[in-house]
DNA sequence: GATGAGCGG
């Protein structure tokens, strides 16, 4: 006698199946999910700038796309040339959104222009200390 | 006197 036992497991649709973690989308606002860049600030790395261009140039230039609340370019410290990059700041994210994409690529005083959302970095920014003594005050607050 | 991707005066 043969006890034939089919141990084959599988769903009624005949296909094995694979449980996965499911698509959960990045709930993080600061960040485009899809080019994995800020979108949500209305300041603008500019680079590829040429040697010669300064704040007035580019914020006649960028005037022209939204209201440019403050242009800042930087400059070497010790030679005092412009070191081919700097930022602008627009009133609102969609103007500065327009300006990129109108801007981007573009040449500007000979050399094109590399326009990307700037960074979260502030000159004095906000740089969060992990204080570590904080642990010790929730383990102390038991009591 | 120069340089050429990047993220600040």
């Amino acid at each position: 006698m043969f006890l034939v036992r089919k141990l084959t497991a599988r769903n009624p649709t005949g296909n094995v199946r694979f449980f996965c973690a499911p698509p959960s989308s990045t709930p993080s606002p600061n960040y485009n999910t899809t080019n994995n860049t800020t979108t949500t600030n209305n300041k603008l790395f500019v680079g590829g700038l040429s040697w010669g261009v300064d704040e007035k140039s580019l914020t006649e230039a960028f005037s022209s796309f939204g209201n440019v609340t403050e242009v800042r370019i930087i400059y070497d410290k010790d030679s005092g040339r412009s070191r081919g990059f700097g930022f602008v700041h627009f009133s609102t994210n969609n103007d500065a959104r327009s300006a990129k994409d109108a801007m981007d690529g573009k040449a500007f005083l000979g050399r094109p222009l590399r326009i990307s959302f700037a960074l979260e970095k502030v000159r004095g920014g906000p740089v969060v200390v992990p204080r570590l003594s904080n642990v010790t005050d929730v383990s102390r607050r038991n009591n």
